[in-house]
DNA sequence: TAAAAATATGAGCCAAAGCTCGCATTGCCA
DNA sequence: TGGCAATGCGAGCTTTGGCTCATATTTTTA
């Protein structure tokens, strides 16, 4: 199925519209849920003709996968920019950094993630998602390679994949069945120690 | 919507009906995936009418909610089994059980738990899973508090908390992604690590 | 300013899927 | 063996929601 753009905008107007439909099916994803996410009902919120929204998109699989590609491209430019430096820093600052910046990023808009990573086998996510994580594995390897005298012997790319995995879970269930937690500093203080505690560094 | 089922099976025959119709449920959602999943497709696949189908469920949901309800039980079940005698156990001993139990819990039906855990929310099942891992969440801070004085000092629940949602984010993700992971002794091992390193405990 | 291009409209078409209902068949019991 | 209850059947009703298309409006362009 195609779920590329029908259209690109030529005029102002159209990119406004074209907003304005991304826009309201994030918002009626949110705030009535995927069943009521109809076109239709989309186009309504958008204040625009349900014939306006099919000359962006070919197709109601196709909205949300843009707003799918929005929200992961949103999430990982904050953790590639938050990450950016980690390599020269301490192991232990750069993983206080790297746990702040994903809790950063699950702040965004929670209550869309929360919707679309209960939804994203069925809005059609799963292969974008696995990409991304796939992205941060290697980051992450990466940093620990380089790293490697620090910590104690262990398979670095399955450590890696363990906090990777670990990091991101932990934060996604705080931000979707206990929010208030993500503020608190203890949150992300047993956070970093789990992680340290496991690589062997001293003194966490 | 109502979700219960919507008669008690009498004769042998009609339960053989039941059991054919969430057996074939289970198959096409695997199989099919939750798109082709239609009651006419499951009915045909059980190899039964579509009004026999709605004798025994009143609707769709229901069927769905039938074949959630038996796999989390029977997760839920082995998992309970498995720990129950956990609380005698010196601690290493006792997380490489957990960790071992989980392991297997998420081997009976991989491929339908895939299915559902990406389908949950349409389904209709997040607070089905919720109140599971509230349940884990019990047992295992129950368990630490019992050992209070061989861990390090931290907040038990919220531990609990990181040990339960990290072992299983773990062992789901391996499921999902890497399988062939699951089986090898050094995974496992790994997250025993992650656990008792965490806890502050010696020789791990 | 007039034609052409871009954009917007929304009634309604159509396929898909949940579900009903009247009838057929099977099994139980006196 | 006759009759009643339990179970099984499937054509098709109904609703729903994705999507089209003929037409209207706005903007650009020459």
């Amino acid at each position: 199925m195609n779920l590329t753009p029908r259209k690109q905008p030529k005029q102002g107007r159209s990119r406004a519209t074209w907003e304005a439909i991304l826009t309201a099916a994030a918002q009626v994803l949110v705030a009535e849920g995927v069943d009521r996410a109809t076109t239709n009902r989309i186009a309504e919120v958008a204040g625009v003709s349900i014939g306006s929204l099919y000359q962006y998109f070919p197709n109601k699989a196709a909205i949300m996968s843009a707003i799918i590609d929005r929200h992961l491209e949103d999430m990982l430019g904050m953790l590639g920019r938050a990450t950016l430096e980690l390599a020269d820093r301490p192991l232990a600052e750069a993983v206080r950094h790297y746990v702040a910046a994903v809790i950063e990023v699950h702040k965004v808009h929670p209550d869309l993630h929360r919707v679309l990573s209960r939804q994203l086998g069925l809005l059609g996510g799963d292969d974008k998602l696995s990409e991304m994580s796939h992205r941060a594995h290697k980051l992450v390897r990466g940093y620990l390679e380089l790293r490697r005298s620090e910590i104690r012997a262990v398979d670095i790319d399955l450590a890696a994949w363990i906090l990777v995995v670990s990091v991101d879970a932990l934060i996604h269930q705080a931000t979707i069945d206990a929010p208030e937690r993500l503020a608190t500093p203890a949150f992300a203080g047993e956070i970093c120690a789990l992680v340290l505690r496991y690589l062997g560094v001293e003194g966490a």
